[in-house]
DNA sequence: TTTTGAGTTGTTCGA
DNA sequence: GTCGAACAACTCAAA
């Protein structure tokens, strides 16, 4: 038999580090050949883009997570840095492999590398073969009746959904052939991924598990308990009826088609109206990669050029603040606080921290987008680029300018009883429920009793809200009109 | 080509 | 306390 008949296949694991629905996996599985899963640290000008320090410590535990369930059949991960051409070749060269597979990913740094990586290793008289997964749908298969990308998120929906359901997720192989001889790897602890001292990423365990199964057992959990009254309870922070599965999906430890078939069939026990609004989640992350396949400078420039003429605030002060937690807003404080603790925010106070640091604070939505990549253990390229713009008004079918978040409103309605404030805010536990949204009002006698001084234990509001949005309205009404730029 | 209906997530004010 | 209107105009998508 021709030696080349043998020669192994290198699987290139980038954002679906999974075994299941894994469509480059599979045909690597069924070539019969040995398979070199291998995981490449690429420098963050090339390839996966800027890699949040909460981001990190999660990717390590999913390399383990992925050794772990790559070892149970008969396989390994191997792990090397560097440019991903020159780990490659490298490997081409010590292991005589003479095809290379991966899974598409669609932000534009991967999608350069990638392109230019097909034709370099398939001039070199390699097989280089790529397989969706990331997504739903390929960015570029939604068009609108003129051929163009959609601007709009309703239409994109209904576009998604008359385009018939995404593929069935495809088991994972149940063996890997081994090569005669591993290449070498690096160790995992040498890439330094993790915080040291201080240690701020202490409490993360307690709330994820990162790695395929973590992501399998939060779906299960989700499709058992959550997606029940997903449509008005998913608004609640203190309540656990959203998914949980963002950093799992931005890892590709499960894929999104798992993620939807999975709420098929769920028959009397859920209201089709909550899979609807959970899958239409699904497809707002499909609809950011769309907008990010074609405007690759989303987390950079204003998708509304309009809005290159706004009179940001340079504040640095006012930012460290909202970064710590210490707006003496308590819905805020405690969204802000829950993300430096847990590496995650709730949807919706997403939206109210967001709002403030955009309409409250003047600040360049462009450096909140930057905290919650570095923060996020969900951080997103697209999702993350696409909502930042989405609060202030610059995106793509965007809030209007006078959507303007009352951060006390917010907790009023959303934290009723003041629940999650006090999870994430302990020192105003002993509010009662009609000030804990609103301290600076409480009466000194309510603040004593518990046991609050504004200014010395919890702060006092760094702006007057009723004031800084008549500021921000008028700032944005002064935006010159299209006509006028 | 032109027209038309519609557009994730809110707040405030006045009746 | 509740309710509807105003808050702007713009641009998209499809007929």
């Amino acid at each position: 038999m021709p030696r080349s008949d043998h020669a192994p296949v290198i699987l290139w694991f980038r954002k679906d580090l999974r075994l299941t629905d894994n469509a480059g996996l599979v045909c690597a599985a069924e070539s019969g050949r040995p398979v070199i899963p291998v995981y490449i640290l690429e420098p963050t000008e090339s390839g996966n883009g800027p890699l949040g320090a909460a981001q990190a410590w999660w990717l390590h535990h999913s390399l383990e997570a992925l050794d772990a369930s790559l070892r149970h059949i008969g396989s390994r991960l191997i792990l090397r840095r560097g440019p991903a051409d020159a780990v490659l070749g490298a490997l081409v060269g010590e292991t005589d492999a003479d095809r290379v597979f991966w899974n598409r990913r669609y932000d534009p740094n991967g999608i350069a590398v990638d392109v230019a990586l097909k034709e370099e290793l398939t001039l070199s008289g390699l097989t280089v073969r790529s397989f969706a997964g990331q997504l739903l749908h390929e960015p570029t298969r939604l068009k609108t009746g003129s051929g163009g990308p959609y601007r709009v998120y309703t239409p994109f929906w209904r576009a998604l959904e008359a385009s018939g359901e995404p593929p069935e997720p495809v088991p994972a192989p149940s063996r890997l052939e081994a090569p005669a001889q591993w290449p070498q790897s690096e160790a995992l602890e040498d890439w330094g991924l993790r915080p040291t001292a201080p240690n701020w990423a202490a409490e993360f365990a307690d709330v994820w598990t990162p790695g395929e199964a973590g992501a399998e057992a939060k779906l299960a959990a989700f499709i058992e308990r959550g997606i029940v009254g997903y449509k008005s309870r998913r608004d609640f922070p203190a309540l656990p009826h959203t998914s949980s599965l963002s950093p799992h999906l931005a890892l590709g430890e499960i894929s999104p088609a798992s993620v939807w078939h999975a709420t098929r069939g769920l028959g009397d026990r859920v209201e089709a109206e909550d899979v609807i609004h959970f899958r239409k989640e699904l497809a707002w992350r499909d609809f950011s990669y769309h907008l990010l396949f074609h405007f690759p400078q989303l987390a950079s420039k204003n998708w509304n050029e309009r809005f290159d003429a706004f009179p940001w605030e340079d504040a640095p002060d006012l930012l460290k603040r909202w970064q710590r937690g210490q707006t003496g807003y308590p819905i805020v404080d405690a969204g802000m606080r829950q993300l430096w603790r847990h590496g995650v925010m709730h949807n919706r106070v997403r939206m109210i921290v967001a709002s403030f640091l955009i309409k409250d604070l003047m600040i360049d939505w462009r450096l909140g987008e930057r905290w919650f990549r570095d923060t996020l253990v969900d951080a997103d390229p697209a999702s993350n680029a696409a909502s930042w713009q989405w609060v202030a008004g610059s995106g793509a079918d965007a809030a209007p300018f006078f959507r303007i978040f009352n951060p006390i409103s917010q907790g009023e309605k959303f934290d009723v009883n003041g629940e999650y404030i006090r999870r994430f805010v302990p020192e105003l536990k002993d509010m009662p429920n009609s000030f804990i949204h609103k301290p600076f009002e409480a009466p000194l006698l309510v603040l004593k009793e518990a046991g609050v001084s504004l200014g010395r234990t919890y702060p006092l509001p760094i702006v007057d809200h009723g004031k800084a949005r008549n500021v921000a309205m008028a700032a944005y009404q002064a935006l010159p009109r299209p006509d006028e730029t």
